[in-house]
DNA sequence: GAGTAGTTGGG
DNA sequence: CCAACTACT
C-alpha cells in the first residue's frame, strides 16, 4: 500500500529523519504465498504501480528494490547480514497484516532496532472514533457525525516528501543469503487495461472526477450505465492516490461550488470516503471478522452450500439479468459498480442463501479493488451479519433493483449481448416472454440465455423464516 | 434513562 | 405497515 512517493507519511518522515552518511535501502516485499488471495488483474494492477514507482525513484537515481518471500525470512535475513536497522513503514489494519507486522517488529528489535511505523491509509487514525462511552461504533450515522466534528484541516494536508534530501550515494543495494529473489527494476510490463495501475492513472481519475463528475454524483451515483462514481477505489488501495489528496480534492470542491445541487455531490462523496473509515475501524476494532460474522448469532445459520448454485451465480447464468450482467463485469473487468455488487451480493446470500464468506472470497479474487474492510463490510451489510446491516427481512427485489437503476436496460445490454434486442417490459424478465415474442426478440429461453433458477418470492419466504429461527433464540 | 434515530426497501 | 430492535446521546 501507500505506493507513490507524495504526499506519504512514513516516506516523508524517512526522508526528514535519515541523516547524513546513513545508509538506506527502499524495498517492496512481494508474498507470493498471499496470492492466493490476488486476482490476475490485481497483480496486473501492482505490477504496473510497481514499475512506475522504480521509474519515479530512478529519476532521483534511487532504486526500488523488489525481494520476493515472506516478510519474517526477509528480515530474519537482513539482520543477520546488516545486524542493526531501522525500518520506516505505514501501518495497515487487516488482521493478518498486524500479526505480520508484530513478527517483523520483534525481529528487527531482538538487534535493538527501531520501527518507525505511520498511518497513511486512513484520514483518522483507526481506532481513534470512539462513541462516548469510549467504545467503538456499530452504527455509520453516529461514526460519521463524530468524524465530521473532528474533522480539521490536519487531516487532509498534503505530508510533503522532498526526495533531494536523501544522498543516493547511501544508498543500499540489498544483499541477503536467503531463498528470496531479489531483483531491481524491470517488471513485467502490462497492456494498458480498463484499470491501469500507477499514481499517473490515479491523479487523471481524481482529476477528471473533480472537473465533472464529483458535482453530479450524488444523482448519477447509483446508475451502473453510467460512469457516475471515481473509480479510485483500487488506486485509494494501493495508495497511488493518497486518501489526503481524495478528500482534499472534495473539500476544494466544496469550497469552490456555487449550487447547492453541487456541493449534494461532493458532500456524498465525503460520505463514502467516510465509510472506508468506518469499516476500517470495524475491522481494526475486529480481527475475527476474517473469519466469523460481526453478529455471531448469525453464524448459526444453516447455509447453502450447493456449488450448481454457486457456480451458476459466479458465471452469470442465474436468469436474473442484473446478477448475471454483474457477475459477468466482474469476471471480465475485475470492478463492479456499487449498486450492483449489493444485488449480486444480496442474491447470493438471501435469494441462494449461501454463506456470505464464500461470496467474499470470489469478489477477492476477482476484484482489482479489494480492501479487505470495505469488501468483508459490505458482504455483511448485504448478509444481515454485519455492523449496521440490513435488516434480515429487508431484501432486495433483483427485478425491483433492475428496473430503478436500469431501467432502460442499457448496462444488462452491456453484458448480456444476447439480450440486446429485448425491449425495456422484457429485459429485466426475459423468461416472461411466449414463443413468438421469444422468435421476435431473438431471445429463445434456455437456449439463448436462462430462465430464473430460483423463484424470489418462494426462496425470500424461507430465507426470512431461517433468520427468524436464529432471532428469536 | 428516556427519547430519538437508523445508507442504499418491499409487499 | 413490516417487527421489533439496538445504538446512541
Amino acid at each position: 500500500k501507500d505506493l507513490r512517493l507524495e504526499d506519504n507519511r512514513g516516506l516523508s518522515e524517512f526522508l526528514s529523519k535519515v541523516s547524513g552518511s546513513c545508509k538506506f535501502s527502499l524495498i517492496y516485499i512481494k508474498n507470493e504465498n498471499t496470492f492466493n488471495y490476488f486476482g490476475e488483474k490485481r497483480i496486473l494492477f501492482l505490477n504496473n504501480t510497481l514499475s512506475e514507482l522504480e521509474a519515479g525513484l530512478t529519476s532521483y537515481n534511487l532504486h526500488l528494490q523488489l525481494i520476493r518471500g515472506k516478510s519474517t525470512d526477509v528480515f530474519n535475513s537482513l539482520i543477520n547480514k546488516y545486524g542493526q536497522i531501522s525500518l520506516y513503514y505505514n501501518k495497515q489494519i487487516e488482521p493478518y497484516c498486524i500479526k505480520r507486522d508484530r513478527l517483523v517488529k520483534e525481529i528487527v528489535e531482538s538487534k535493538n532496532g527501531m520501527i518507525c511505523d505511520f498511518n497513511d491509509s486512513t484520514i483518522f487514525e483507526p481506532g481513534e472514533i470512539k462513541n462516548d462511552s469510549g467504545e467503538q461504533y456499530k452504527v455509520y450515522t453516529p461514526f460519521k457525525k463524530n468524524a465530521l466534528n473532528r474533522l480539521e484541516k490536519n487531516h487532509y494536508v498534503n505530508v510533503k516528501t522532498d526526495l533531494n534530501l536523501i544522498d543516493s550515494g547511501n544508498e543500499v543495494i540489498v544483499e541477503i543469503n536467503t531463498d528470496s529473489e531479489i531483483k531491481t527494476g524491470k517488471y513485467e510490463l502490462i497492456e494498458k487495461s480498463y484499470f491501469s495501475g500507477g499514481r499517473k492513472e490515479g491523479l487523471s481519475l481524481l482529476k477528471d472526477f473533480y472537473t465533472t463528475g464529483i458535482s453530479e454524483y450524488k444523482i448519477k451515483r447509483d446508475i451502473p450505465s453510467v460512469n457516475g462514481t471515481s473509480r479510485l477505489s483500487a488506486h485509494l488501495h494501493f495508495g497511488t492516490v493518497s486518501i489526503r489528496e481524495a478528500l482534499r480534492t472534495a473539500v476544494t470542491a466544496l469550497e469552490k461550488s456555487k449550487k447547492e445541487s453541487d456541493a449534494a455531490g461532493i458532500q456524498t462523496w465525503i460520505n463514502e470516503l467516510l465509510w472506508r473509515e468506518f469499516y476500517y475501524h470495524i475491522t481494526y476494532f475486529n480481527p475475527q471478522l476474517i473469519s466469523e460474522s460481526f453478529r455471531k448469532e448469525y453464524d448459526g445459520l444453516k447455509w447453502s452450500y450447493n456449488e450448481i448454485h454457486f457456480d451458476k451465480w459466479s458465471k452469470g447464468i442465474t436468469g436474473y439479468p442484473i446478477v448475471d450482467a454483474g457477475m459477468r463485469q466482474l469476471n471480465s473487468e475485475g470492478w463492479l459498480h456499487n449498486r450492483v455488487r449489493m444485488i449480486v451480493a444480496m442474491f447470493l446470500t438471501k435469494d441462494l442463501f449461501i454463506d456470505w464468506r464464500l461470496g467474499e472470497k470470489y469478489f477477492a479474487e476477482k476484484l482489482i479493488d479489494l480492501d479487505f474492510a470495505s469488501n468483508n463490510g459490505g458482504w455483511q451489510w448485504c448478509a444481515s451479519t454485519g455492523v449496521d446491516a440490513q435488516p434480515y427481512f429487508r431484501i432486495f427485489n433483483p427485478y425491483l433493483q433492475s428496473k430503478k437503476f436500469d431501467p432502460d436496460g442499457s448496462y444488462i445490454k452491456k453484458y448480456i449481448p444476447e439480450l440486446k434486442d429485448l425491449p425495456p417490459e422484457y429485459v429485466h424478465e426475459p423468461d416472461l416472454m411466449n414463443e413468438s415474442e421469444q422468435r421476435k426478440f431473438n431471445v429463445i429461453i434456455d437456449k439463448d440465455y436462462p430462465r430464473r433458477m430460483v423463484d424470489h418470492s418462494k426462496v425470500r419466504d424461507n430465507v426470512i423464516s431461517e433468520f427468524k429461527k436464529i432471532s428469536y433464540n
